[in-house]
DNA sequence: CTTGACGGGTGTACGGCGTACACCTACCGT
DNA sequence: ACGGTAGGTGTACGCCGTACACCCGTCAAG
């Protein structure tokens, strides 16, 4: 009975080993069935014929797991598609970012969650969100009115709401922060766009980003839509 | 040493007894100064210096607590301004709402994380959103186009994402649901609004509304919203 | 052929969590 | 005087994340 292994349930081949993308894969179907309350550690060691401290190799703590399992759907994500205009281009990277969301409906939650953790997004979702300002900018937009716009489509470009890079600057400096260069080369168009922002006011102290103004922008331009819409004028 | 009390630090005076609002009050501030997930029923317990088990003499479990908190901020939110266009009334609300939101930042991942797991919201959301229904029919809106709106308006109702009622119609038929008269005098906007949507296309089986669809028509609004400020046309 | 480092799975253990259940007690209407 | 009841207490259980020590197969260097 005891054989090669304490786990497996035949000790003859030598189970495939572990890695990061198979825990994370396992941790994202546990979630799909069961929704993120019934993710623990255990019960994806569990999943994966393991002992729980087996998984510690490969992601550091939980949190780190929760970041994994976001960017498995971030990559789920349909690339953009090049040859259109901006506005179908936009409107299918959406649609297709919408269809994961349906697939995995525990995704806003641990977004939401890892966002308010975290001081910069995943690199995943760092480049979705460059090539989507990517997209308005190629369609014409001026780097300013790409900013707006980002905070109009809010939580419509993912699961999340507003203040995305709410403070990238509080707390200590974050160990694995990119150099200033390595950045601008990895995601061309958010430098653009981060650039200008912080240029336009430097005077002002805070994110570089009135995100109240933003707020009242995107309201707005809501509001004007609806009465267009009430009015007929449309 | 050993007083009438075993928690309370004198021992004269009878100490003020528990309430559900004091345990909400209490579990609100906690949330405010550590995140959501620096609350916990012991920790509650310990700010209102009593035993943890006494606290669920006032809420069943910790899922009632969280909602209850819920409704407690929903309770901070402005009442609706009477003497003015539904423009700015809208506005005025959603600013209120998002004031809230900001001091408490924890919201909407608890928000996100409730209204997965109840069928229908707390009766305080409901009112919340009755009166902001009610805001957009006295501003000529007609039915139909209150429904679009809401969906348009998105997170920015609440700190919450589309899919508010997402299927009230699985499951075990909610024990404490309300009578069908009974809600209509509670929430006659949102009543309104149910049927009307019920009635629309009562062959589809589905939620009575269709999600997909109103997804893309605020998207579409949102779009062209930005198309028109590209071309300066506003 | 030996050896030693090391990547990766194991086992044990600790402190914190939500909460079921039994209890105790002060108060109140009869 | 007395039984109920509302509300606070204490103990205990099972789950969680994870620190830490261990152990073993592989493989390069000697």
């Amino acid at each position: 009975m005891v054989g090669i292994t304490t786990q497996a349930g035949s000790a003859t081949q030598p189970r495939t080993p572990l890695s990061k993308v198979r825990v994370l894969d396992a941790a994202v179907a546990l979630a799909d069935e069961g929704g993120v309350d019934a993710l623990s550690m255990r019960k994806i060691a569990q999943a994966l014929d393991v002992v729980p401290m087996a998984l510690y190799k490969h992601v550091a703590n939980k949190n780190e797991l929760l970041d994994g399992m976001i960017d498995v759907l971030v990559g789920e994500i349909d690339p953009p598609a090049g040859d259109t205009d901006w506005k179908t281009a936009v409107r299918r990277r959406v649609l297709s970012a919408r269809r994961m969301l349906l697939r995995h409906p525990w995704a806003p939650e641990v977004i939401e969650s890892r966002i308010k953790a975290r001081s910069t997004p995943t690199p995943a979702v760092m480049a979705y969100l460059d090539s989507m300002i990517g997209i308005f900018r190629a369609g014409g937009f001026s780097v300013d009115l790409v900013h707006h716009a980002l905070h109009v489509m809010g939580s419509r470009l993912l699961g999340f709401s507003q203040e995305l890079f709410q403070d990238s600057s509080d707390g200590e400096p974050d160990p694995d922060a990119l150099a200033p260069e390595e950045m601008a080369a990895r995601y061309p168009h958010i430098t653009e766009l981060a650039m200008a922002v912080a240029h336009d006011q430097e005077s002002v102290v805070g994110s570089g980003c009135d995100d109240q103004f933003e707020f009242e922008f995107a309201l707005d331009l809501t509001l004007d839509g609806l009465e267009r819409l009430r009015l007929g004028t449309r």
